[in-house]
DNA sequence: GCACCGATTAATAAGTCTATTAAATAACAC
DNA sequence: GTGTTATTTAATAGACTTATTAATCGGTGC
């Protein structure tokens, strides 16, 4: 391949990408990722034939990329609250990398969740992992007892519904509380904090 | 209006709520609607004019459904725990009632915030009233030395992230926890539980 | 009966969107 | 250079969509 078409292609994707997570897949035409991407319309199906393609392609990638953004940094030894505390703040600052990606992920899950059936067992096994590491924490401070009957899953399912609904809800919060795009910063970050103590209070006795 | 137009106007709206509801905006066409409402897909637009419209109309009722179903029994007479437990059981109440309903509210609003700049005011005020009526309950806590510091509105967002996302991210649920319909079910009665205890936990003592 | 009315339909204009095809252009081997 | 292949474009077919228009149906008043 030359340099100008593997240009071309990573142009067309990177277009593509911008309209998918700002306009969703129906409301994106393979029309404006050409124009976006300064190129023939045609092109866009040259290389990925169809629309729905080229979405899969990115999806999927975009899919991984926020599931593998729930992890744990293993370099820290810390207990079950340093854990907690590392975990929230990584998936976070992921969220601030990818404002838009939590709406598309879950409007087109919602659309038509077979598109997505083979990437389930990758995201299970990581799940597991994630849950099982925390298990063995909560364990640990059960046995003291430090914290109150709570389960894996629940706990990281609440740290991903706090953390991602203030990132979907973006438009009602600029709304509401009258942000812009710079207090709404301000806004996440204390948001953070906020997130932390309570689900670290919400299992701490 | 006859008896006859009434019947099939109410059909409309029904026929589109339950495809709005669905499958969104865009991916809703006047034509099913029609089919769906067992009528001329010309008929839609005479009584609606545009697809637009229609969409509106219903749209600013749910909103406001929505937005009132984050509401404190008046009746309700406990302190700050009980009104916390009241406001999350009512409000997933309204939500199974509504499955649906967030995601299609998220996306719309995400699309075009302008649309419901006339409902916004009505929400600020609604949002308000509930916000002081928590802090003044946060405030007894507080002189009692219960709590921690704690705003009204981090509560109550906390409360709707909470709530919310078990509902819009079903699918993944249903894949990822090899549920079915039922043990769904049973699963949001459980989170029921766990959510009061994540949020009353987080912020006492 | 007929004239009039709202409700409903059939037909279709006008536009958009995806996908395909054929032709033009660029790059490269020899 | 010529031949060959990959890239890019112009043109367009074909399927949908929304919205409009004119015609039809069904009832009501006279």
């Amino acid at each position: 391949m030359s340099e100008k078409n593997q240009n071309m292609e990573r142009q067309i994707i990177n277009a593509a990408e911008e309209l998918f997570l700002k306009k969703g897949f129906t409301r994106t035409s393979t029309t404006e990722i050409a124009q976006k991407a300064g190129c023939n319309q045609a092109l866009v199906h040259y290389y990925f034939r169809t629309k729905e393609n080229l979405f899969n392609k990115l999806f999927e990638e975009k899919f991984m990329q926020f599931i593998e953004s729930i992890s744990i940094d293993e370099e820290c030894k810390g207990g079950l609250k340093e854990r907690i505390e590392n975990i929230v703040k990584i998936h976070i600052d992921f969220l601030c990398q990818n404002p838009g990606l939590p709406l598309l992920l879950l409007s087109e899950v919602n659309r038509n969740s077979d598109r997505i059936g083979h990437i389930f067992e990758k995201m299970k096994l990581h799940a597991m992992h994630i849950v099982d590491m925390l298990e063995t924490e909560i364990a640990k401070e059960r046995e003291k007892g430090l914290i109150r009957n709570v389960n894996g899953f629940d706990m990281i399912f609440n740290i991903i519904s706090l953390n991602v609904f203030m990132f979907i809800a973006k438009p009602l919060l600029l709304n509401i509380r009258e942000m812009n795009d710079e207090s709404y910063i301000t806004f996440i970050n204390a948001r953070k904090d906020e997130i932390i103590k309570t689900i670290i209070g919400g299992i701490y006795l």
